[in-house]
DNA sequence: ATAGGGTTAG
């Protein structure tokens, strides 16, 4: 659209000046509206605005309400023209719906509507984000013929498109052959690089290039920190750079937070001048990574203090913590401040929660939510899964596997060990083998070494040992300790001296020195009667210099996290611990 | 073109 034909347009029609400075969704109802009333939604260049103006204003918190919206508009204009078609394939694209915009360029096509150089990026960044399909290959094609690879808009997709699917060498096929470049393109290809891990390529282009912004930097100290885990060489570059914007002070943060090194993220994060919400999540998400669910809640009350709005996913992180912790009343607290805000949740959100429910023993609000839910994904039911087979409800956790084969839900290996691992507790032995049985030739999922494991325990428990050993001496990989470690627990079980001995030799040729597997011996040679084999293991194992590991608990009482160490014990805390306990049972 | 999210036994 010529830039004289929109102005006078704009003239024309007093809505395309209101669109343009709306600014929020409920002024765009207003104008939505009077276009209804006034017949004028049969215009398409003016439902083209609407959509464009209601897009502009989409956050990633309300995403789903202006996909809804973004539909609803669609279905009101008669006859949408080629921006109206690219507004809607770019909004799709946009908020991580790939699929539905590659719907919506199909039936653009089918529908005979002309495709420009603006509809070309948009397609094939949806492309990109489907990596394994080869759609974006068809779309190249069709961009070649069409004659739009000239445009660079276009053609920086193209590159992004290979890099993100995997084909970082196409991608630099096509960089080299453009007569002209720009900052993006540079950038594109060094995140191509970046993305797949080879820093060197990357660090030559960004040696090499004319100029480089704030993305340049970023890409580049994201890549070493995240992707090979050289944080010393991604701090030289956030040292040097010249103005570190927020995203790079994320990213570095990041970078020590993935390896474990919260001192150092803690510093950057307390010294960094301003923080948005992913600031927070980075370190809230690091401390649940590294094991310390409290100070993640620590930091996220910290946040709140802040007057820092949590958004979805930064919530994710604090319901992960409190499942950890079994935090439910923190838990629950996140979920009413989530409805409260009206920030809507998603399928990984209502996993999130339901998974939360679950490790804190409410199978009914667990219950609740999944019955609610409108979609489900493969980890929602793994959730679930796993989740009732943890609380006793083994039958019930088989039954829905039953339910996902019924339907057809797609299943992983997750599924399987889940289902099995319910089976195995519950000793469903005929059941679980069965299921194991057919997880390659009717789901299609190769066993891994878990799956053995949980078979081997399966059939171990059910004093199956020989059977359980067969297992293990026949399957395509090499057993893993926690193999030969969970026979040996079955033979302290059954009372099998023999295959005991046979695990712990295998243990040891593996190279196990876990204090675990000779504790498990000596105690079946003492269950046995056999005490001079009892000190033997004794004294092998202080000549080892080993140690029980420290146990250590934790509780939650009145929003109060209290952690405990064995050995390193408050006795004041515990009494105050159990001070709340009763006073909560007198209330109750 | 750059930064943050959900599932694994005892």
């Amino acid at each position: 659209m010529a830039t004289t034909s929109f102005s006078k347009l704009l003239s024309q029609n007093p809505f395309l000046s209101l669109l343009q400075n709306a600014r929020t969704a409920s002024q765009i109802f207003q104008i939505h509206a009077q276009l209804i009333c006034r017949a004028l939604m049969s215009d398409s260049f003016v439902a083209s605005r609407l959509l464009f103006a209601a897009c502009e204003l989409s956050n990633p918190s309300s995403i789903h309400l202006t996909a809804a919206y973004a539909e609803l508009i669609f279905s009101q204009v008669h006859h949408p023209n080629t921006f109206f078609w690219n507004t809607i394939i770019r909004f799709h694209s946009q908020t991580s719906n790939p699929l539905r915009a590659l719907l919506f360029f199909s039936q653009m096509r089918k529908s005979g509507i002309f495709t420009d150089n603006y509809t070309y990026p948009f397609v094939l960044k949806a492309c990109a984000s489907m990596p394994g399909r080869r759609e974006g290959v068809v779309v190249h094609g069709e961009v070649v013929k069409r004659g739009f690879d000239e445009d660079l808009f276009v053609r920086n997709g193209l590159i992004s498109m290979y890099c993100r699917s995997g084909d970082v060498e196409l991608g630099m096929m096509l960089f080299d052959g453009f007569r002209s470049r720009d900052l993006v393109s540079w950038n594109s290809m060094i995140a191509g690089y970046s993305m797949c891990g080879k820093m060197g390529e990357a660090q030559k282009l960004f040696d090499a290039m004319p100029e480089r912004d704030a993305f340049s930097w970023a890409i580049l100290i994201d890549g070493y920190g995240k992707k090979i885990g050289d944080v010393r060489r991604a701090r030289e570059l956030f040292d040097a750079m010249p103005d570190r914007d927020l995203v790079c002070w994320n990213s570095m943060i990041d970078g020590y937070s993935g390896l474990g090194m919260m001192g150092p993220a803690r510093e950057l994060f307390e010294a960094m001048p301003e923080r948005n919400v992913i600031s927070w999540s980075i370190l809230i998400d690091g401390y649940i990574r590294h094991g310390d669910s409290k100070e993640a809640l620590n930091i996220f009350q910290q946040m709140l203090r802040h007057g820092m709005k949590p958004d979805k996913i930064s919530a994710v992180g604090v319901i992960s913590a409190c499942a950890q912790l079994g935090a439910l009343d923190q838990g629950r607290w996140v979920h009413f401040y989530l409805k409260k805000n009206r920030i809507l949740f998603d399928v990984v959100v209502q996993t999130a929660l339901i998974d939360m429910y679950m490790k804190c023993g409410s199978l009914d609000l667990a219950r609740r939510l999944f019955d609610n839910m409108r979609e489900r994904s493969i980890v929602t039911w793994n959730v679930m899964i796993v989740g009732l087979g943890a609380n006793g409800y083994e039958a019930e956790a088989v039954e829905l596997f039953d339910q996902m084969e019924k339907e057809g839900t797609l299943m992983d290996d997750l599924t399987f060990l889940a289902v099995l691992t319910a089976c195995t507790h519950a000793g469903l032995v005929a059941k679980g083998w069965e299921i194991f049985d057919r997880m390659r030739s009717d789901f299609g999922i190769t066993p891994k070494a878990e799956h053995y494991g949980c078979i081997v325990d399966l059939l171990g428990r059910a004093g199956r040992l020989h059977e359980a050993r067969n297992v293990i001496e026949t399957m395509p990989m090499k057993p893993t300790l926690t193999l030969w470690g969970s026979l040996l627990a079955a033979c302290r079980t059954h009372r099998c001296v023999d295959l005991a001995e046979v695990s712990v030799e295998q243990l040891k040729n593996l190279g196990a020195d876990d204090s675990g597997v000779y504790v498990l011996l000596s105690n079946i040679y003492a269950e046995e009667g056999m005490w001079d084999d009892v000190w033997r293991i004794r004294k092998l194992m202080c000549a080892r210099g080993m140690k029980k590991e420290v146990g250590r608990s934790v509780v939650e009482v009145n929003g109060r996290v209290h952690e405990f160490v064995n050995g390193d014990v408050s006795y004041l805390e515990i009494f105050s611990v159990l001070w709340s306990l009763s006073n909560n049972i007198a209330l109750t």
